[in-house]
RNA sequence: GGCCCCUUGGUCAAGUGGUCCAAGACUCCGCCCUCUCACGGCGGCAACACGAGUUCGAAUCUCGUAGGGGUCACCA
């Protein structure tokens, strides 16, 4: 067989040689790892691409090198149309931008693009053609009813299913008889032909894995498609050789076919990434764990994060606890410093899958609300209301410093508030402050008449200018005067010589101030709320313990 | 089914042959602090999948079993 003819007759089009992408792709040099995002544009992005996405950026970033976006759209079918925007925007929101390859519709930057595989199809056929001058790829007419039929007759054998050994029927064609089925409109594939043995064990090293050892691959897998396009394993095979990729992370399911990749790395002449395979991010469902699925699942999607409004960086922060378990402790030595300054590290991630704890997400969460101000929690707040909760987005920017007000109610110090996990909470927390309308069911079972009599007295020596410490001084010392016990203990033991506890006291003011029993320092809200409104409700509640 | 990966409390996990009658975090419970809640402090429940072997000694090494997961496309 003449393999150049072979060449020639199934890419005449093709003038370039390997040598030529080898020249306009040259090594980087540098010792820092290159890493890379590859998603297909199918669809929201994934939280465990998101996850992928963000370790490749570490490790880029702790060595120093570089990590790029690419987009691995050779399957037109599934593509859906604002993948990519879906992608980039996702990873933007999420702080994992790259520094190379696409960046928006039709931008992009580096010196190793295009970085969308649609566009570097000429690439692609330039190393298949070389693989078919060199006796490694042939072209193939076996349709899809072939493939069927082969593998039911592999079943019913029990031996493996696919294209391989006895079952490769265009492996030997002549060069004259792939002419003639080119010539009839036959549609073919290009196949590898594939040197290897299933006896033959290889192995690799892997990154998170350890040594994996597998089978070598026999099977001549599709390196083009029908339409001239690659598929995955080859694409990702020129691709990551030519944009000179040091580091592969990708998720677990690959490890089955890194086989194939490892010997179309050898096959090509390429020097082989290293790989580092990472475990799913799973889901508890009845009893049992399985991968989060983006049909069912609603927290498999990015998006779901950003509707809810949990901060971004507090995912961030969650995805990093599930990454290196040793970054829970560098949080808690380093309140202050960017997750970025956290000293990443692949060999410390868990090599089995890790189940989404939605309580464990939210105790991150708001420890990261609590390390904000209150403008900031104002300014995110507000921007995710405008998008996700009008009547909140209305409340908030009607009047920015009372939000800001309300938001710097015992933050800050020594003993935060973990109120707020995410901005939708803001809405339920901060309701009292907005609308009004009291129902006095959290009252304290002390009486109409007590009540009435506490928040009159309380009236008189209301001060809106006193500090916490002075106001429940104040608060303490009337009540006591009034014949309420300085503690719940003391009125334990003698109910009958008391009205109620100094607690009842304060109970009874919060409700009336907030309707609720549960509430930040009262002290502060009352100053949040300003003297008038403050005595305005208070007034309130008097008139209904008249009743 | 073949091949491959995985298996420490409910969850995330530390642990690399003796320092482990197994750390820490989340959840839950109790107590303390306390004007309520929260925060914080103290304490509690709760685990090395199972079985053999190697070894003076095993959560740690080996083998087997079981369970979970992945993969077997002209999808990535």
């Amino acid at each position: 067989m003449d393999f150049n003819a072979l060449a020639e007759l199934l890419f005449p089009e093709i003038t370039k040689t390997p040598q030529d992408y080898e020249k306009i792709y040259p090594p980087r040099g540098g010792d820092g790892k290159v890493t890379r995002f590859a998603p297909s544009p199918t669809g929201f992005l994934h939280i465990g691409g998101l996850f992928a996405a963000l370790i490749s950026k570490r490790v880029a970033m702790e060595s120093g090198g570089t990590f790029y976006l690419r987009i691995e759209d050779t399957d037109k079918k599934r593509e859906i149309d604002d993948g990519v925007s879906e992608i980039i925007k996702g990873l933007e929101a999420f702080g994992v931008t790259p520094d190379e390859g696409v960046l928006g519709f039709e931008k992009e930057s580096g010196n190793y693009g295009p970085y969308v595989q649609s566009r570097r199809r000429e690439i692609y056929q330039t190393y298949a053609k070389e693989l078919v001058r060199k006796g490694l790829a042939y072209p193939c007419f076996c349709g899809a009813d072939y493939m069927e039929s082969i593998k039911a007759q592999q079943e019913k054998e029990k031996v493996r299913t696919g294209y391989y050994g006895k079952w490769t029927r265009c492996r030997d064609l002549s060069l004259e008889e792939v002419k003639e089925n080119i010539a009839s409109g036959k549609s073919y594939v290009l196949r590898l032909r594939s040197p290897g043995s299933e006896e033959n064990r290889i192995s690799f090293i892997d990154g998170i894995k350890g040594k994996i050892e597998m089978p070598e691959n026999d099977m001549d897998i599709v390196v083009l498609k029908s339409d001239g396009i690659p598929t995955y394993h080859f694409a990702h095979a020129v691709d990551d050789h030519l944009m000179g990729t040091t580091d592969v992370i990708r998720g677990d399911e690959w490890i089955s076919s890194a086989p194939i990749h490892l010997q179309l790395f050898e096959l090509l002449g390429f020097e082989a990434p290293k790989y580092s395979h990472i475990s799913p991010i799973m889901k508890e469902d009845g009893g049992g764990k399985r991968k989060l699925s983006k049909r069912k699942d609603p927290e498999a999607a990015v998006t779901f994060y950003h509707e809810q409004g949990y901060p971004t960086n507090a995912v961030t922060e969650y995805l990093l606890t599930l990454a290196n378990s040793n970054y829970e402790e560098w949080r808690r030595d380093n309140p202050a410093l960017p997750n970025e300054d956290f000293p990443f590290s692949l060999d410390k991630m868990s090599v089995s899958g890790a189940l989404f704890d939605l309580d464990k997400f939210n105790d991150v969460a708001k420890n990261d609300v609590t390390r904000y101000s209150a403008d900031e929690i104002y300014d995110f707040a507000t921007s995710w209301a405008e998008q996700y909760n009008i009547p909140l987005y209305k409340k908030l920017t009607d009047n920015p410093s009372y939000a800001k007000a309300i938001f710097a109610i015992e933050r800050g110090g020594e003993k935060p508030r973990k109120d707020i996990a995410k901005w939708s909470d803001i809405e339920e927390y901060s309701a009292y402050f907005y609308d009004f309308n009291p129902t006095y069911e959290n009252m304290p079972e002390i009486g109409k008449e007590n009540i009435y009599a506490l928040l009159t007295e309380y009236k008189k020596i209301y001060s809106p200018a006193d500090e916490n410490e002075a106001w429940f001084a104040k608060l303490k010392e009337l009540a006591l005067s009034m014949g309420y016990a300085k503690n719940p203990k003391e009125y334990k033991k003698n109910p009958d010589s008391y009205k109620g506890a100094v607690s009842d006291f304060a109970t009874a003011l919060r409700v009336a101030v907030t309707d609720r029993r549960n509430t930040p320092d009262l002290c502060a809200i009352m100053q949040v709320l300003g003297e008038k409104e403050a005595l305005s409700r208070i007034d309130k509640a008097i008139e209904w313990s008249k009743k």
